[in-house]
DNA sequence: TACCAGGAGATCC
DNA sequence: GGATCTCATGGT
């Protein structure tokens, strides 16, 4: 077992409670997640993030935590815009992730109407299904291919929770399976990538714009959700839906506003979060 | 009990 | 092209 570390600066907390990865479980003091087949265990000290894995493929994981992304830079790409800025310093080692694509799509056709307790659970369940490996002495679970989930029939993903999204798994695990290219996804027009991904089943523009942002690294796509909703309708009061509230992000952020989506998602939740414990305590907010 | 959760598809007008 | 219903399911 060997290690790799970056001196970037990260929050590997903010990550995993952010919504953007499924995948990742808890293992003493940090996470185990086995991203591409590549068990790994994750932890951060006062140095930064320390990968532990077999395989610590330094450009892998520096491409899976998006450590190129330069948020000094981001700041002073936002500089004066304060709804931005004050979401960002909500959460100042915040990542966005570059996930494996099909289990990043499996993932989000199962956010639809759920929450994020109940998609990790399901996750976990399908995980089991798939190949247990092992990171830094814990036990690592790789998500299956396409043929796995294929295998464990409709009947099979009811079981873990998926309820009527499990057809929608089949079909994307089918379309995965007979070649559809997400390895283009990255590159293509925003709207071209987004409406390729529109057209599998039970995958609509917010879980296309997950896909996109969570997967394939487009820190432009801007998935906007109940959380973003809320987050946005004040900085955007002419915008007209959710579709509306997507462009108008992305005029003002362009190829950010991936990024500001995520930090205005985990400041918003955690905000609410403090308000139910402050009311469940008595306290007074 | 009713409502909510990182929504999307079907149907109606 | 909007508005509304429905879809599993566990938590609050």
């Amino acid at each position: 077992m060997a290690a790799v570390r970056f001196a970037d600066p990260i929050d590997l907390a903010a990550v995993y409670e952010s919504g953007q990865t499924f995948c990742w479980e808890r293992a003493g003091d940090g996470w185990v997640a086995c991203p591409e087949g590549r068990p790994a265990f994750f932890r951060q000290d006062g140095q930064g993030l320390l990968i532990q894995a077999d395989d610590p493929d330094e450009a892998f994981f520096r491409a899976y935590f998006h450590l190129d992304y330069d948020l000094l830079a981001l700041r002073g790409r936002l500089c004066g815009d304060e709804p931005a800025l004050a979401a960002l310093n909500a959460c100042p080692g915040l990542r966005l992730l570059r996930q494996p694509f099909f289990e990043t799509l499996c993932a989000f056709l199962l956010s639809q109407n759920n929450n994020i307790a109940r998609i990790r659970a399901s996750m976990r369940h399908i995980a089991r299904k798939g190949r247990k490996m092992e990171a830094f002495g814990h036990e690592a679970w790789a998500f299956p291919g396409p043929e796995g989930v294929l295998a464990l029939q409709e009947s099979g993903l009811r079981e873990a929770g998926a309820g009527y999204r499990a057809p929608y798994l089949l079909a994307a695990a089918r379309a995965v399976a007979e070649g559809f290219d997400h390895a283009s996804l990255a590159a293509l027009p925003r709207e071209e990538a987004r409406a390729r991904l529109v057209a599998l089943r039970g995958v609509g523009p917010k879980v296309a714009d997950c896909v996109l942002l969570f997967a394939c690294g487009r820190l432009d796509a801007c998935p906007v959700d109940v959380w973003i909703e809320r987050a946005l309708s004040p900085l955007f009061p002419r915008a007209k839906g959710r579709e509306g509230l997507c462009r108008a992000a992305q005029e003002r952020w362009g190829a950010d506003a991936g990024y500001v989506q995520q930090a205005l998602f985990y400041s918003q939740r955690m905000q609410a979060q403090a308000g139910r414990g402050a009311r469940a305590s008595g306290g007074r907010a």
